[in-house]
DNA sequence: ATGATATTTCGATATTTCCAAAATTATGGA
DNA sequence: TCCATAATTTTGGAAATATCGAAATATCAT
């Protein structure tokens, strides 16, 4: 993962609104929800709302499809992944072990066949 | 770990110059490095990474000792540790799997021995 | 088309963050 | 004590970000 984008990607949650945002889209699961319920929810303008959300999109760590009138947002769970993996490594690499995770070295292996 | 924690580690990590400051200090290992020879390295004029680097401190994500004249910086990876495991219940939350980690529901277990 | 609803974009302001030169503080050696 | 070195704090200005009302855009129902 590119330094930028890593930086983009803490960036975007490296915010209360937004964290909280990501959260909630979290708990709403792979369907997610529309803008204006997760306005409703947080309590947020919807101006508000739209600006925050539209940075998460940005950096990958939500997704958005329309559906009728509302646009709905999903947390996009491959890039939260991949950030976490990014973190995992910025924080092992030449000192496996330090962190305590189980495969320090590679990213994780895919199963074999 | 709080939310407000949280936001602050990550907007430490949030910005080009800090994640690079993080990374040398990863690199230096649990003895870290002195401010200037950091400086040095990433080429920072003295008050840009004293600026810096006093954000990741007050994160917690790295820590400080004095020697001499000089004051050692060094990765504190418990901190670390603790972000990453916030952020993987925050992304797995509700959606247990969905991230594709091996434990998604409680804190990492010890080792049995 | 017209109206109602959902959301975003615009615009203006307030706040925070970033940067680095200048000044200050802390430490150790002669 | 006096000097040199290592770092931080102060300072101030530029740039980026946050907030939210008003206006614009998109979609659906009638």
């Amino acid at each position: 993962m590119e330094s930028s984008s890593i930086v983009a990607a803490l960036s975007s949650l490296a915010q209360e609104t937004r964290l909280a945002v990501f959260r909630t889209l979290v708990e709403a699961g792979p369907d997610g929800m529309a803008a204006g319920a997760i306005a409703e929810r947080l309590k947020l303008p919807a101006p508000t709302l739209s600006f925050h959300i539209a940075q998460l999109e940005r950096a990958g760590i939500v997704a958005s499809r329309r559906a009728g009138r509302s646009i709905m947002y999903a947390a996009h769970f491959p890039a939260m992944q991949a950030l976490i993996e990014a973190l995992t490594e910025s924080c092992c690499a030449g000192n496996p072990e330090a962190c305590g995770f189980p495969k320090p070295k590679s990213k994780r292996r895919k199963v074999a066949a």
